[in-house]
RNA sequence: GGGGAUGUAGCUCAGUUGGGAGAGCACCGGCUUUGCAAGCCGGGGGUCAGGGGUUCGAGUCCCCUCAUCUCCA
C-alpha cells in the first residue's frame, strides 16, 4: 500500500499505481501483460471517501482492485471481449443486465461492443470527457475508457431509466481504460506508439453482485467482522442507517490492519496521520455503540482469518497490529478524558449566550483534539447551540496558513528538449558527466529545479539523501549550485541556486560534491553492515522499518520487541568494526528478482521495478537489494559508532550511528567532557562516578547543616535585635541592618521576631551578602492602611540602586549599592509615623 | 513542513501585577487495632524540561532548544 517513487501519493489508490513507470515508459516493462489484485486505500488527498464510509453501500477506505494491464501488447478488442467473457461466461452474470458506457468519440469501442460482443445499441451509451476520458495528469498518457455497469433492477430507483442518468440503479463494475494518446504540453493529443490497457474492477463490488447481496458490507468479506462487532458490543446489526457504526468498524479495522502490516503506523503527520484519523473515527463509532474502552484491536483476529490466506502478513503480524491499535485507542481515550473538563468549562461559559463560540469549538478541536461530533453531543446535552460558521472561519485560516507554508509554487517547466523522456542516472561509477539541460523552472522560494538528460547526481531514495554539487556551463557562462537532488517519476531534479547566467538548454558539466557523496556512502555501507549484525545479535526477526542515510550519519528503525541492552549494542558495534577492519570488497550485481531472493538477499520492498534488481553484497556477510551508492571496500568507512538507541514506536527501535571522522569526533567530545570533569573534580577519570556520588551526598548534608545553622543564626540575631525595638504609639518599630545575611536569612529573622510580638509592628530589615544589599519589610496587617511595606521597600530600593515589591503586609527588594543601605534603612524608619 | 497547547515530588495536578515551591494519592516511621481495612501524628522525596535574556529578585515575563499532546497540509 506504500507507493514508491511518487511523493504526491499518500497511499496506493488504484491498481495501476505500481505500473505507472511502464505506462510512462520510464522503465522498460519486464513483461507486456499483467493481471493483479491490488491493496488500495482512499482516505485522504484527492479521493477522500472517509466521511461517506459506513453510510453508503459501496464506499470503503481499504479495498482491493482487480485489474488487467497491457503495455504495448493487446489492445481494445481483446480488453473488451475478454472482460465480457469473464463476466458473462466465467462469472455467469446475465447478459441483459449489463450496460456499457463509452467515450463519445470512440467509435472503435462502439463497433467492438456492438459487432464483436453483440451488445444491443440501446445499451451502449456515449458519455463526455468527464466520465469516460481518463487522464493521469496535465500531460502524459491518456485515453478514452469504457465502463461496464450492472443493472440492479428498477425497484432500486424507479425513475432511473439509463446509466446516463444519476441514481442508485446502475452499479459501475469495471472500467476499461484505453491509453492510446500522449497529451503534449500545448494540449494537443498525439497517438502513442505503444498503446496500453489499464482496467480496474473493485473486488468488493463484483463480490456483492456474485453473492446476490445489496451492499458490499453484506458479503462474506465483511459479515464476519460485523458479527464480531455484534458479539463484542452486544448491539444487533441492522442493514439500515442504524447499522452504520458496525459497517464503519468493519471497514476501518481492515484499513488499519493492512496499513500497519505494511509498516505504516499511526502518528501526527503524513500517512500516519491519515491512519490516526481513521482509528479515531472508528473509535467514535464504537462509542456510539456504548463502548468506552479499547475494542478495535479485538477485531484484528477476524481480519487475519478472512484475509490471512491471501495476505499472510496480516496473520503473521496479528499480535503486533493488535498491540499498536490498542495502545493508540488508549491514547485517544486519554486525550479525550483529559480535555473534557475544558469542554465543560466552555459550555458553562456558553450557557449565558446559549451559543458555543466558533473560537471555543476550534480551540477544543485544534489544540485539544476533541472530535467535533463529541463536542456536538455535549453541547446538545447542555442545551447550547454550536457556532459552526465561526468555527469554519478559524478552520479556513488554519488551512490557509498550512498551505502557504508548505507549497512553493513553481512556474511551469520551460522545456528545452521536446524529445526528452526520462533522466539517465550515470552516477554509480562516475561523479562527473557532460550533459544537457532539458528543462528548468523557478520556485517561489527563489530556488531553481533543473533536469538533465543524464546525470551523476544521486536522487534521494531508500533513505539516502540526494547528492550536492555543481553544474557549470561548458561555455563558462552558467553556474548552478546543487543543494539537493530528488526523483519525481522519470525526472532526476537538481534543486539549488543559480549563481551565474541562466538555464537555457545549454550543454553543461555536472559534478557531484565528492566528500558529500563519500560520506553518504560510508553511512550507507555501514547501514548494511549494521543490519546484518543486528540480525546476528538479536535474531532473524529484525526487519528494517525505515532508514535515513546522511553524510557520516545514519538512522535505522527496525522491528524488535524490547530495548537493546548495552551489551547487545557493543556486540553490534564490535561486529561492524571487525568487518570494517577486514576491508571487504563490495560487489554489485544485477540479477533476476527471484534469483536474488533465492540467494538470500534481503528485500525491503516487494515492488519489482524492472526485471533486473540491483544486489549489493559485502562478502558473504550481507546481501541486500539496494539502489544506493556505496563504498568500494568496508575499510573506507573508517570507524563506526552507535550513539543512541531508543524507541521509535511500539515494537520499533531506532538506532543513530556515526561513521568516519564524525564518529571519531563524537568519541573526542565524550573524552573532552570526561577530561574536563575530572579536571574540575581533581580525580582520575575512572574514579569519577564514586567522586560524584560522594559530592552529591556531601552537598546534601551541607545543605541541611546550612539550613540548620541559618535557623540558629536567625534566632540569635532576632534575640539581639529585640533590644533595639522601639515603641511608637503602641506599635513596635524596628529598623536594622545585618551583615552577612541574605534575603532568606532576613525572612527567618523576621519570622523569629514576629513570633515574639503580640501587638502591632513594623519591621524593616536590611542585609548584605556577597556585596549585594537586600531588604525585607513586614507590616502588621492592621497597619497597612497607614503604612505600606511595598512603599517602604521601594523607597529604600531607590537609594541602593535597585527596587522591590510585594504586598502592603510583606515586601522584599534588593539593589547594587550596599554602601547606602544603613542610611536608607535609617531614613525609612525615622520617617514612619504609625 | 506550518499553527496551537502542555512540561512543577514516584503518580494526578494547584501555584493570583514577578516576591517564602504546594495539595491529594503513593512511600517510610510512630501511635491506635487480635488481624485487616481505616484513622491520627511525623518524615523522606524537586536541576519547577534544558539553555539564554530582562529584573534587586523568575516556576511566573521574553527568546532559543528538546520532549509530549493536538490540528492542518
Amino acid at each position: 500500500m506504500l507507493p514508491k517513487g511518487d511523493p504526491t501519493l499518500l497511499f496506493t489508490n488504484a491498481g495501476m499505481n505500481q505500473f505507472k513507470p511502464y505506462f510512462l515508459r520510464i522503465v522498460e516493462p519486464p513483461f507486456t501483460r499483467a493481471a493483479s489484485c491490488q491493496k488500495c486505500m482512499r482516505a485522504g488527498g484527492k479521493h477522500n471517501d472517509l466521511d461517506n464510509v459506513g453510510f453508503t453501500r459501496r464506499h470503503h477506505t481499504f479495498f482491493e482492485m482487480l485489474g488487467n494491464f497491457s503495455f504495448g501488447d493487446y489492445f481494445k478488442k481483446e480488453a473488451i471481449t475478454w472482460a465480457w467473457e469473464l463476466l458473462t461466461e466465467v462469472y455467469g452474470l446475465p447478459k441483459d443486465r449489463l450496460w456499457i458506457t463509452i467515450f463519445r468519440e470512440d467509435d472503435e469501442a462502439f463497433y467492438i461492443w456492438r459487432d464483436e460482443v453483440g451488445m444491443p445499441e440501446e445499451r451502449i451509451v456515449r458519455m463526455g470527457e468527464k466520465d469516460n476520458f481518463w487522464e493521469m495528469g496535465d500531460t502524459g498518457p491518456c485515453g478514452p475508457c469504457s465502463e461496464i455497469h450492472y443493472d440492479l433492477g428498477p425497484e432500486l430507483d424507479p425513475n432511473q431509466k439509463s446509466v446516463a442518468e444519476e441514481g442508485e440503479r446502475f452499479l459501475e463494475l469495471w472500467n476499461l481504460v484505453f491509453t492510446q494518446y500522449n497529451r503534449r504540453p500545448d494540449g494537443s493529443l498525439e497517438p502513442l506508439p505503444h498503446k496500453n490497457i489499464d482496467t480496474g474492477m473493485g473486488l468488493e463490488r463484483i463480490l456483492a453482485v456474485l453473492q446476490g447481496v445489496d451492499s458490499n458490507y453484506h458479503t462474506d468479506l465483511f459479515m464476519p467482522l460485523i458479527e464480531e462487532v455484534e458479539r463484542i458490543t452486544g448491539v444487533k446489526y441492522k442493514p439500515t442507517i442504524e447499522g452504520a457504526p458496525h459497517r464503519v468498524l468493519a471497514d476501518h479495522i481492515r484499513a488499519l490492519s493492512f496499513s500497519i502490516a505494511d509498516g505504516i503506523y499511526p502518528s501526527n503527520f503524513g500517512r500516519g496521520y491519515v491512519l490516526r484519523r481513521i482509528l479515531r473515527r472508528a473509535h467514535r463509532f464504537a462509542q456510539k455503540l456504548d463502548v468506552h474502552e479499547p475494542v478495535l484491536y479485538r477485531l484484528v483476529g477476524v481480519v487475519a482469518e478472512i484475509m490471512g490466506d491471501t495476505y499472510p502478513e496480516v496473520r503473521l503480524k496479528k499480535a503486533e497490529i493488535a498491540q499498536i491499535i490498542k495502545s493508540e485507542e488508549e491514547r485517544f481515550l486519554k486525550t479525550i478524558a483529559r480535555n473534557i473538563p475544558r469542554l465543560a468549562e466552555a459550555l458553562e461559559r456558553a450557557k449565558e449566550s446559549g451559543v458555543l463560540s466558533g473560537e471555543d469549538i476550534f480551540k477544543l478541536y485544534d489544540t485539544y483534539g476533541l472530535p467535533l461530533d463529541l463536542i456536538e453531543d455535549y453541547a446538545k446535552d447542555a442545551g447550547v447551540e454550536m457556532d459552526m460558521d465561526g468555527y469554519n472561519r478559524y478552520m479556513a485560516e488554519q488551512r490557509e496558513r498550512a498551505r502557504k507554508a508548505v507549497q512553493f509554487e513553481a512556474t511551469p517547466w520551460t522545456i528545452f528538449d521536446e524529445d526528452y523522456q526520462a533522466s539517465e542516472f550515470v552516477g554509480y561509477d562516475t561523479l562527473e558527466a557532460d550533459a544537457k539541460i532539458v528543462k528548468a523552472r523557478r520556485r517561489s522560494d527563489g530556488k531553481w529545479e533543473i533536469v538533465l538528460d543524464r546525470t551523476p547526481f544521486y536522487a534521494e531514495s531508500g533513505g539516502q539523501i540526494g547528492d550536492r554539487g555543481k553544474i557549470t556551463g561548458l561555455d563558462d557562462e552558467f553556474e548552478f549550485v546543487v543543494e539537493d537532488t530528488q526523483r519525481i517519476e522519470g525526472d532526476i531534479i537538481h534543486i539549488g541556486r543559480i549563481v551565474k547566467g541562466e538555464a537555457k538548454g545549454q550543454r553543461v558539466r555536472a559534478a557531484v560534491d565528492k566528500e558529500h557523496r563519500l560520506a553518504c556512502a560510508r553511512a550507507h555501507t555501514a547501514t548494511h553492515l549494521m543490519h546484518a549484525a543486528l540480525r546476528e545479535v538479536l535474531g532473524e526477526h529484525v526487519r528494517q522499518e525505515g532508514s535515513l542515510v546522511e553524510p557520516d550519519r545514519l538512522r535505522f528503525d527496525f522491528a524488535h520487541f524490547q530495548a537493546m541492552t548495552p551489551d547487545e549494542i557493543r556486540r553490534v558495534e564490535r561486529i561492524v568494526n571487525e568487518k570494517i577492519t577486514e576491508n571487504i570488497e563490495l560487489t554489485v550485481e544485477y540479477m533476476d528478482y527471484h534469483r536474488a531472493i533465492e540467494l538470500g538477499a534481503i528485500a525491503l520492498f516487494t515492488e519489482k521495478y524492472g526485471h533486473k534488481v540491483r544486489v549489493v553484497s559485502i562478502g558473504d556477510f550481507s546481501k541486500e537489494l539496494c539502489g544506493g551508492t556505496h563504498c568500494k571496500r568496508t575499510g573506507d568507512i573508517g570507524f563506526f559508532k552507535i550513539v543512541k538507541e531508543e524507541a521509535a514506536a511500539a515494537g520499533i527501535r531506532r538506532i543513530d550511528a556515526y561513521t568516519g571522522m564524525k564518529a571519531l569526533q563524537w568519541v573526542w567530545d565524550v573524552e573532552d567532557v570526561v577530561r574536563e570533569t575530572s579536571g574540575v573534580l581533581a580525580v582520575e577519570p575512572s574514579k569519577l562516578p564514586l567522586r560524584a556520588r560522594k559530592l552529591v551526598d556531601e552537598l546534601e548534608a551541607e545543605r541541611e547543616r546550612a539550613s540548620a545553622l541559618l535557623d540558629r543564626l536567625a534566632a540569635s540575631v532576632a534575640k539581639e535585635l529585640r533590644s533595639k525595638v522601639e515603641e511608637r504609639n503602641g506599635v513596635k518599630v524596628l529598623g536594622a541592618v545585618v551583615r552577612g545575611m541574605d534575603i532568606e536569612g532576613l525572612r527567618r529573622v523576621a519570622d523569629n521576631l514576629i513570633a515574639g510580638f503580640d501587638g502591632q509592628f513594623v519591621l524593616v530589615l536590611g542585609g548584605v551578602a556577597k556585596d549585594r544589599p537586600s531588604v525585607f519589610v513586614r507590616v502588621h496587617k492592621d497597619l497597612t492602611d497607614k503604612i505600606s511595606a511595598v512603599q517602604l521597600v521601594r523607597q529604600i530600593g531607590r537609594m541602593i540602586r535597585g527596587g522591590g515589591g510585594g504586598t502592603a503586609e510583606k515586601a522584599e527588594g534588593g539593589g547594587r549599592d550596599a554602601s547606602k543601605l544603613d542610611e536608607a534603612v535609617k531614613e525609612a524608619v525615622s520617617s514612619l509615623t504609625p
